[in-house]
DNA sequence: CAGGAGTTTGAGAACGGTTGTCAACTTGGT
DNA sequence: ACCAAGTTGACAACCGTTCTCAAACTCCTG
C-alpha cells in the first residue's frame, strides 16, 4: 500500500483553468516564461512556478506534448492526438505539424534489441523555418 | 573581408591536448563536468572554462559529436566516422553505438518540403538501457 | 635564444531556466 | 460555515553554461 492510495484528486483552480487556457489558443510551442508572460499581459496573472508545475501535470498526464528548443528550454504545446507522434518545428516561431514517423518505431526497437539495449526510447523531432517567418525575413524575433 | 581574414591559427597547448586526450580514453558520451573531474583527478587539471571551450571548438570542428542527454545537459564524445549519424545511447553510462538512420534524412526534407519549411534539421537519438547497466541493476550510477 | 604580438587560460562573477521553500490562501467535502 | 488537505507565489537556491579580464603562454621573428 502506497502514499497514491490515499492521494485526493487534483483540484480545478483559477490559474490551473488559465494556464490550460492560454495553451488552448495556440498551434505554437511555447516556454513556460512566455506563456507566464502571456497570462500576465492578459491581466490574468499567475506565478511562474504555478506555471512549470501545471505544465509539468498536464506533461504527464499526456494533455500537452513537451519539447526542448535547440537551446534547451522547454516548449509546450497543446497537442491534437493523444497518440503518440513527432513535430516539424519552426525554429523561429515554435509553428508547429504533427508528423509520424513512419517506421521509426520498430526501428528504434529492433535497432535497440540488435545492441543489447532495453527500455528503447527515442527522440525524433525535425527544425525548419517555416513559410511565414520565411516571409519577415531579417526581421526581429 | 572579414575577421577571419585575419585570424591566427589556434595554438595546441596542455590544456586542449589534455582534454583531447580524455577525449579519446572512452566510447562513452561524457558531460563537460565530467571531463573536467576526470583531468583534475589525473592530476592534468584544467579550468572548466577552458573545458568547456575546448569542447565547444572540437564540436564545431567536427571532432566530436554532442547531444542532449534528457535532463538537458550537453554530453560529448569523440566519433569513429566523421560522416552524418545517429546515436544508441545509454541513460545511465553514456556508453554509445553509432548508427544510420535509413530513410531518416530524405524523410525529414521531404516532410518539411511538404508543409512549406526550409533549412531542416533533425534529431534523432535513441536512449535506452546497456547490457551492462541492465546487470549492476540497483546500484548507485 | 630572446622579444613581443596576439592567443589562451582560469578563478570567480554573472546568467537563464528551472526547482525548492514555506507561510498564506483556496477548494471541496461535511 | 468549518476544516483538512491541496495549491499558490514571492523569493531563494540550484545547476549547467557563458562572460570577464588580468596573468600566463605560444610561436613567430630577428
Amino acid at each position: 500500500m502506497n502514499d497514491t492510495t490515499h492521494r485526493n484528486p487534483p483540484r480545478m483552480t483559477r490559474q490551473r483553468a488559465a494556464v490550460a487556457d492560454a495553451l488552448g489558443d495556440t498551434d505554437e510551442f511555447r516556454s513556460a516564461q512566455q506563456l507566464h508572460e502571456l497570462l500576465r499581459s492578459r491581466g490574468d496573472a499567475v506565478g511562474l512556478a504555478t506555471v512549470y508545475r501545471t505544465l509539468q501535470a498536464l506533461a504527464v498526464g499526456g494533455d500537452v506534448d513537451v519539447l526542448r528548443s535547440e537551446d534547451g528550454e522547454s516548449l509546450y504545446r497543446r497537442c491534437a492526438r493523444r497518440e503518440h507522434h513527432h513535430h516539424l518545428v519552426c525554429r523561429r516561431c515554435g509553428r508547429a505539424v504533427e508528423i509520424d514517423g513512419p517506421t521509426v518505431e520498430q526501428w528504434a526497437a529492433s535497432v535497440g534489441a540488435a545492441h543489447g539495449f532495453i527500455d528503447i526510447d527515442h527522440t525524433v523531432e525535425l527544425w525548419g523555418t517555416c513559410a511565414a517567418c520565411r516571409a519577415d525575413d531579417g526581421r526581429p524575433n
